[in-house]
RNA sequence: CGGGGUGUAGCGCAGUUGGUAGCGCGCGUCGUUCGGGACGACGAGGUCGAGAGUUCGAGUCUCUUCACCCCGACCA
C-alpha cells in the first residue's frame, strides 16, 4: 500500500444552498405520540426523517445532508490511515454464511431472501464472509499486508423490537471495516490505530465517547471495545472507575471481592427445618442472617439442554453473559420446576451440596469470600447452615460470573460507577475465526507457506450516531447541530421577504457558504421557531430593522449582533 | 418471543346506554396582520387498521387478524 498523505478540510461542505420554500420535508409544531426520545421527536418534527414501518426510516433531504456529512467525516478519517472504501452486494450468498455456521449463531436475526431461481441469500447484517470471500479469491501474499477495506452499506437486522427512532432500527447504514494482518502482533498495531481513528471520528462529530471494554461474544478475543456516548437513555450499561483508568461493559466488568467474615470459625454443616417462602428475602427473614451470607442458586438450561447451576453470594447477581461465556453456551433459559426436581432438588431450596455429577455447577469466585453460608437443602422446607466450599461441595467451573454493581471496587482499588450509553461504534478482534472456517482464506507468507489472515472488524452505525448527536445537542426549542454535521452552515431569515434576502443569499453562496434561506411568506415567529427546531448553528436575519447590516446569532447563544456582510463571512470562515 | 397498551382526517385527540363522525393543529382560497409559532371568513380532507359475526342498525358489542407503542431477552 502506498504511503500517500491524505488531506481534508475541517468542514464538509456540500453544494447547494436551498430555499426553504422548496425544501422537501416539513417541520411540525405538535408533539408526536408514542416515542419519548428527544432525538426521535426532534428529527421527526424537524423534517429530517420520516417513519416507514417500525425501525425503517426515510431520510428526508435535511436528514440526508446530515447523514452524508457524518459519512464524509468517517470516510476522511478512514482514508487518512490508508483504509479503502469498496462495496459488496446487498444479497450475500447463503452458502457463505453456512460456511462459517453463522446462519444460526449470529446474535442478530438474520434476514433471508430467495431469488427467482430459488437461490437463497442473506440480507447482510454484517459482511465478514463477503469480505473474506473477496479477499481469498485474490490469493495475496505477505507483501500485500496489512490492509483495511470498508464499506458504507445498508444492514438488515430483523430486530425483535425497534426502539427510539434511529436508536435501534431494522435497517440502517453502517460503516463496516475489516482489517487483514499477517499475525496477532501486526494486528495489535492495526487495532490501536483504529482505536485512535475512532476517537478522532467521534470527536469531529461532536461526540465524547468512552472506549468501553466489551464482550467478544462467541468469537471471544482479548480486543473488543465499544464506543459509548454517555446518556441516560442508552441501552448499554457499563462501569467507569473514579480514576478513569478502567471502563468496562457490565458483561466483562471485573471487581474486587473482599472477604466478608474471614475471622469466623468454620462450623459443622447442619440441616434444619425451614418453613419459608421461595425468595432470598424469605431466607433472610427466616434465619435472621445477612443476605450476603445466603447462597444464591440459579438453575438454567442452555441450547444443548444442559442443566447448569450457577451459585453465587446472596447479595450479588449473576451476569448471564459471563455465565454463557464460561459454559460455552449461546442461549440460556430458566430451568422449569420439573427440571429442577428431576435432579433431586426443589425450587426455592436449591443447593450445590450433593448435586455434583447431576448438574454442571458453576460457582462464582464470591463463594470464597464467605465462611458458613446458609441456603437450601434440596428439599421443600429444608435449609442447610454452615455450607462451605471445598468441604461440602465443589464446582465444575469456578469463575467470575457476577454482575458488577454501582460502588463496587475495581481491581486497582478505584470505585466503579454505573453509566449508561449509546453504542455508536465498536472495534473487535476477529483473529482467525473466519479465515480458519472459510476455505482458502490464506496468504503466502515469506517462508512460502499458506497462512490464514488475522482479522479485525470495525463498525459505526451512522443513523444511531446521528441520533446520539441530537440527544447531546438539543434544548427545549430544538436541535443545536455541531458545525461539522449541520445540514447547512447558516439559516438565513428575511423577515419582510425583500430584495435584501436574495442579495445576502447570493453573497454568501458566492463565498461557498451553505445557506438554508427561509424565503417563505411566514410571520417572523414561525420562521424563528423553525430555525431553532432545525438547529443550524448560525442564524442570520435581515429586515427593515437591520438595514444594510445583518443580525448574526448562534443557535447556542442568546445574544445577537449586528454585522456587515464582510464581518459575517469572516466569522463563518473562522 | 413473553408481558402491558394503542389503532377514528397529514399530526395530536374526543366520540355518552349501539342510532349513521367531531375538535385542535396543519392544508387551500380571500382579506386584515407582520421581529418569537396572528386573526377572520369560506373550503378540501374519513370505506373509524383489516376480516367475519351479533343486530332493524356497529366507531361503539363478540371473535379473528394485522400494524404500531411501551417493558424484558439481543446489537451499530
Amino acid at each position: 500500500m502506498s504511503k500517500r498523505v491524505f488531506f481534508y478540510t475541517h468542514l464538509i461542505t456540500m453544494k447547494g444552498s436551498m430555499k426553504y420554500s422548496k425544501l422537501y420535508g416539513k417541520t411540525s409544531k405538535g408533539e408526536l405520540g408514542g416515542s419519548q426520545f428527544t432525538s426521535h421527536q426532534l428529527l421527526t418534527r424537524g423534517g429530517f426523517i420520516q417513519e416507514s414501518t417500525a425501525g425503517r426510516y426515510y431520510f428526508l433531504p435535511l436528514g440526508w445532508r446530515v447523514h452524508q456529512k457524518i459519512r464524509e467525516i468517517i470516510k476522511q478519517e478512514m482514508d487518512a490511515i490508508g483504509a479503502q472504501e469498496m462495496i459488496t452486494p446487498t444479497l450475500h450468498p447463503l452458502e457463505l454464511w453456512e460456511e462459517t455456521n453463522r446462519t444460526n449463531s449470529v446474535g442478530f436475526e438474520l434476514m433471508k431472501i430467495q431469488d427467482g431461481r430459488g437461490s437463497w441469500f442473506a440480507l447482510g447484517g454484517t459482511a465478514e464472509e463477503m469480505f473474506v470471500d473477496s479477499v481469498r479469491t485474490l490469493h495475496l501474499s505477505y507483501k500485500d499486508l496489512p490492509f483495511n477495506i470498508y464499506q458504507f452499506s445498508n444492514k438488515f437486522r430483523d430486530e425483535k423490537r425497534a426502539r427510539g427512532g434511529l436508536l435501534r432500527v431494522r435497517e440502517f447504514i453502517m460503516k463496516d471495516a475489516y482489517s487483514f494482518d499477517r499475525d496477532e502482533t501486526a494486528f495489535v498495531d492495526t487495532y490501536a490505530q483504529m482505536a485512535d481513528v475512532y476517537t478522532r471520528i467521534f470527536k469531529r462529530l461532536g461526540l465524547n465517547t468512552l472506549k468501553v471494554e466489551a464482550d467478544g461474544g462467541y468469537i471471544g478475543g482479548d480486543y473488543c471495545h465499544e464506543y459509548q456516548v454517555e446518556s441516560p437513555i442508552g441501552e448499554g450499561r457499563f462501569f467507569v472507575s473514579e480514576d478513569g483508568l478502567y471502563v468496562a461493559h457490565e458483561d466483562v466488568a471485573k471487581f474486587k471481592l473482599a472477604p466478608m467474615n474471614a475471622d469466623e470459625t468454620v462450623e459443622k454443616l447442619k440441616e434444619v427445618d425451614a418453613v419459608r417462602g421461595n425468595t432470598m428475602e424469605d431466607g433472610v427473614a427466616f434465619h435472621h442472617l445477612p443476605l450476603w451470607k445466603q447462597m444464591k442458586d440459579f438453575m438454567v438450561v442452555n441450547e444443548r439442554n444442559e442443566l447448569i447451576l450457577a451459585v453465587i453470594r446472596g447479595d450479588l447477581d449473576v451476569n448471564e453473559t459471563k455465565l454463557k461465556k464460561v459454559t460455552g453456551s449461546y442461549q440460556l433459559r430458566h430451568a422449569t420446576e420439573e427440571e429442577i426436581r428431576s435432579i433431586g432438588s426443589e425450587p426455592g431450596f436449591i443447593s450445590p451440596v450433593g448435586l455434583h455429577g447431576k448438574v454442571k455447577i458453576v460457582g462464582d469466585t464470591s463463594l470464597r469470600t464467605v465462611i458458613n453460608f446458609y441456603g437450601g437443602a434440596n428439599a421443600k422446607h429444608r435449609d442447610a447452615l454452615n455450607i462451605n466450599i471445598d468441604r461440602d461441595f465443589s464446582c465444575d467451573i469456578e469463575a467470575d460470573i457476577a454482575m458488577c454493581q454501582d460502588g463496587c471496587i475495581a481491581e486497582n482499588g478505584s470505585v466503579l460507577h454505573e453509566k449508561r450509553g449509546i453504542e455508536v461504534g465498536n472495534i473487535f478482534q476477529l483473529g482467525y475465526h473466519y479465515t480458519s472456517k472459510m476455505k482458502g482464506a490464506t496468504f503466502v507468507d515469506v517462508d512460502g507457506k499458506e497462512k490464514p489472515y488475522y482479522m479485525g472488524c470495525y463498525g459505526i452505525g451512522l443513523g444511531r450516531t446521528m441520533a446520539a448527536i441530537v440527544e447531546k445537542y438539543a434544548d427545549a426549542r430544538g436541535i443545536m447541530w455541531p458545525k461539522t454535521v449541520a445540514p447547512f452552515a447558516v439559516h438565513l431569515i428575511d423577515i419582510q421577504s425583500s430584495e435584501r434576502g436574495q442579495e445576502v443569499h447570493n453573497m454568501l453562496q458566492k463565498e461557498g457558504i451553505e445557506v438554508l434561506w427561509d424565503d417563505r411568506d411566514e410571520r417572523a415567529g414561525a420562521k424563528f421557531a423553525d430555525a431553532d427546531l432545525i438547529g443550524i448553528p448560525v442564524r442570520l436575519v435581515v429586515s427593515v430593522k437591520t438595514g444594510e447590516k445583518i443580525e448574526y446569532k448562534e443557535r447556542t447563544s442568546g445574544e445577537a449582533q449586528l454585522l456587515t456582510v464582510e464581518e459575517v463571512v469572516r466569522k463563518l470562515k473562522e
